[in-house]
DNA sequence: AGCACGCCGACT
DNA sequence: GTCGGCGTGCTC
């Protein structure tokens, strides 16, 4: 079909097509098309197979490599202007190599939902309701007979409206609609407002001015700062005055969060702040308002854009500084598809486009604190808490032979009273929801499992069931031990319902909220919680890691950890400095303000050596010794890992495809570990298997793994079975 | 991943 | 007879 016409004379072009496969796609340019408007950057509508598929041009293609007959022609070009700007295809492209994922996945992630179906980019404004030349000739007090549409005449009349302020003035749509069907008012876009302007900071501390003044001065140009602030230090001032600086020589600043939850209370805080056109962008919006919102961005119209991961691909017209907020959080790295750290892509976006990029948290990851060390990011410290406030004392309580109610000692419990009467509020930390994280036989030792995973089952009161917390698949309770028969069935380990259940019986009349994905379902009861928390009345807060995450408790001078050694003796290699961060983490929310802190940690390990030194100590004392042993065992940040991961059918066929690939990989330069089954190898009725991958260098990695991923691709994929690779995995089991 | 083609079992 | 099961092969 393409081949009446020698395709030679036309020009091609590589494009990326939404596709799994690891390549691009050329294209002949059609002599209806003219080969100036298919620029790189563009979209473009391309046969594919027998279908149609919306593409980009990556590039001008001289000579291709594909049998000329099979060459087909682009069937149009949907953008006048390029959506990904020279510097954002390349920072797509380097996204597409460093994790070696298919270019036709990567680039997509730089457009609007809207874009990727291959609709026209949303426009800017906000959908609004105006007056048409008709509603503008009425008079002021029209509409008398009804008490609605004169109320929105009024409100038009004064100015044209967002269709979300009319939503918060109480008018519904069937009233907007009458005014419409009477040709009274019209739907129109109105504009975000064109100010871009910072209100009167905050008093900086001399170290936030320290910060604040070094972060300034390499504005303009590429650097990376680590601001490593200890919780209630007031890092998000320096954020504010720094954003206040880069709008100011009006370029645009990205502040990426660790998840959507924390999104509102940082919105409150720069709306307060500035008078500015801000876009949040995550994947709680509409696909509406992200379409918006990724124009607005990448018109240069938002001066600050607060997103959570995804958000780091976003086009910025003039983009002047990247934060990324708490990033030694997992939640920056995504865990299927393309798994990327949006940390990562933000600091070589930023070296890029020359941004200024500063990494904030109050525990800071070892790579980036190694990065530090290695004098590749500048350090920024921030070593006194606002107001003064004392650091929490932290205590560890010894349970071994005690008697635990709910988990909780005596002394626990004790502190809890006195933190209550003293009018004060109680945080515990509770590893796991549910009642009990299993259920065994007290005569023969069965323990029941979950039917798809190598893993317990839970146990919950509400409903009373087992559950499985890897997959959600659940049972009833059984009366009889499903091996022995025997009745006498005792729950293991203890989740926050059963921490909640003794609490209410021993604190009766007293607040208490828990908090985990059980109870924290809806928008609604985040939002309850959240006022609840800022009630100064003695409360108890329980809960699950959820709870730790950047939300300010004022009131909170008790954090118990009431089983700090489950985190103790994880076999991953980031197990400790993930331990470190929870703890001073949790740490982190007691004792704000004029009231000092206090941490207790329950453990059957309290010569541990983090538990007995954790929180005596700085946090970057005992990351340095972790920095230390990573440099003796020779693990990341020294060297490079990535690993390739199989699930399957059979635990068999996933290790026996590794091992082929293995063999066929004749490599001296990296060392494979492997194929090993994962630590838990069956999940969700899957198996997985994974190929460990370590070099001394960065580019012996990318060698080893780009041979890996060929070889994996000539191979015979077996049915059911799928492979991908994940560099600098944060866990490898 | 889609989406086709293709070749064998149980339904009108 | 054909509706449909998913095996395997291809996409510029
Ligand atoms: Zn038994
Ligand atoms: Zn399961």
């Amino acid at each position: 079909m393409a081949g009446h016409e020698p395709p030679a004379s036309r020009p091609i072009v590589a494009c990326a097509v939404q596709t799994p496969l690891r390549r691009a796609f050329d294209y002949l340019i059609p002599h209806n098309i003219d080969p100036g408007a298919v620029m790189p950057g563009n979209r473009v509508q391309v046969p594919f197979g027998r279908r149609q598929v919306v593409a980009l041009i990556l590039h001008r293609v001289d000579v291709s490599t594909v049998d000329p007959m099979k060459l087909k022609p682009i069937t149009a070009v949907l953008d006048e202007q390029p959506l990904l700007d020279p510097l954002h295809q390349q920072l797509m492209r380097w996204v597409s190599d460093y994790y070696l994922h298919p270019i036709g996945e990567v680039y997509p992630l730089a457009l609007s939902p809207c874009e990727r179906r291959g609709e026209p980019p949303a426009s800017m404004g906000e959908p609004g309701l105006k007056l048409t030349l008709r509603g503008q000739g009425l008079p002021e007090n029209a509409l008398k007979r009804s008490p609605r549409q004169a109320q929105l005449l009024a409100l038009l009349q004064a100015e044209a409206q967002p269709l979300s302020a009319l939503r918060d003035a109480g008018i519904s749509t069937g009233i907007v609609r009458q005014l419409i069907a009477k040709d009274l008012a019209v739907r129109c876009q109105i504009d975000g407002n064109p100010a871009w302007n910072a209100g009167p900071p905050l008093p900086p501390s001399s170290e936030q001015q320290e910060a604040i003044s070094a972060i300034r001065d390499t504005l303009g140009g590429y650097r990376c700062h680590l601001l490593d602030g200890i919780t209630g230090s007031g890092k998000t001032e320096v954020y504010l005055q720094a954003i206040a600086s880069c709008i100011a020589g009006s370029r645009q600043a990205l502040l990426l969060l660790p998840e959507i939850g924390l999104t509102p209370q940082m919105l409150a805080r720069f709306k307060e702040r500035f008078d500015a056109p801000i876009v949040v962008l995550h994947s709680g919006l509409s696909d509406g308002e992200r379409d918006r919102g990724w124009s607005a961005a990448r018109a240069g119209k938002a001066a600050i854009v607060i997103g959570t991961r995804s958000a780091v691909f976003v086009p910025l017209a003039r983009p002047g500084l990247i934060i990324v907020d708490e990033e030694h959080d997992a939640g920056y790295s995504q865990q299927d598809g393309l798994r990327y750290s949006a940390r990562d892509v933000a600091v070589k976006r930023g070296h890029l486009a020359d941004c200024t990029v500063v990494l904030g948290s109050a525990t800071p990851s070892i790579e980036s604190l190694d990065n530090v060390n290695r004098g590749r990011y500048q350090l920024l410290r921030l070593r006194q808490r606002a107001g003064g406030a004392s650091l929490p004392s932290a205590r560890a309580i010894d349970v071994r032979g005690l008697a635990l109610r709910g988990g909780l000692s005596t002394e626990m419990l004790d502190t809890v009273r006195q933190t209550l009467d003293r009018g004060e509020q109680a945080l515990l930390f509770v590893h796991r929801r549910g009642f009990a994280a299993g259920l065994q036989c007290h005569d023969c030792g069965w323990v029941a499992q979950c039917r798809h995973c190598d893993a317990g089952l839970a146990v919950h009161r509400h409903p009373i069931r087992l559950r499985c917390h890897h997959c959600g698949w659940n049972r009833d309770l059984p009366g009889h031990c499903q091996h022995c028969g025997g009745s006498r069935l005792a729950s293991t380990g203890v989740g926050t319902e059963q921490s909640e259940a003794v609490l209410a019986a021993q604190f009766p009349g007293t607040a208490l909220y828990r908090v985990d994905s059980d109870t924290m379902t809806g928008k609604g009861s985040r939002d309850a919680f959240h006022s609840a928390v800022r009630d100064p009345a003695p409360a108890i807060m329980i809960g699950t890691q959820m709870l730790t995450k950047g939300h300010h408790f004022p009131r909170v001078t008790l954090v118990g950890v009431v089983d700090a050694d489950n985190l103790l003796f994880n076999p991953d290699f980031r197990g400790e400095e993930r331990l470190l961060q929870l703890l001073y983490q949790v740490a982190g929310r007691a004792g704000r303000g004029d009231h000092p802190g206090q941490v207790l940690l329950q453990t059957r390990h309290p010569e541990h050596p983090i538990i007995a030194r954790a929180l005596r100590e700085e946090y970057g004392v005992m990351a340095a010794e972790i920095i230390e042993q990573r440099y003796q065992r020779g693990l990341p940040p020294v060297g490079a890992m990535a690993v390739m991961r199989c699930d399957s059918t059979s635990l068999d066929q996933g290790i026996g495809f590794l091992q082929q690939v293995k063999r066929e990989m004749n490599t001296t330069a990296s060392t494979l570990i492997g194929p090993l089954p994962a630590a838990m190898a069956r999940r969700a009725g899957r198996f997985r298997s994974q190929l460990i991958v370590m070099a001394d260098t960065r580019r012996a990695l990318a060698l080893a793994m780009n041979t890996l991923v060929a070889v994996a691709e000539a191979l015979p994929r077996p049915s059911g079975l799928n492979w991908f690779v994940d560099i600098d995995p944060i866990e490898t089991l």
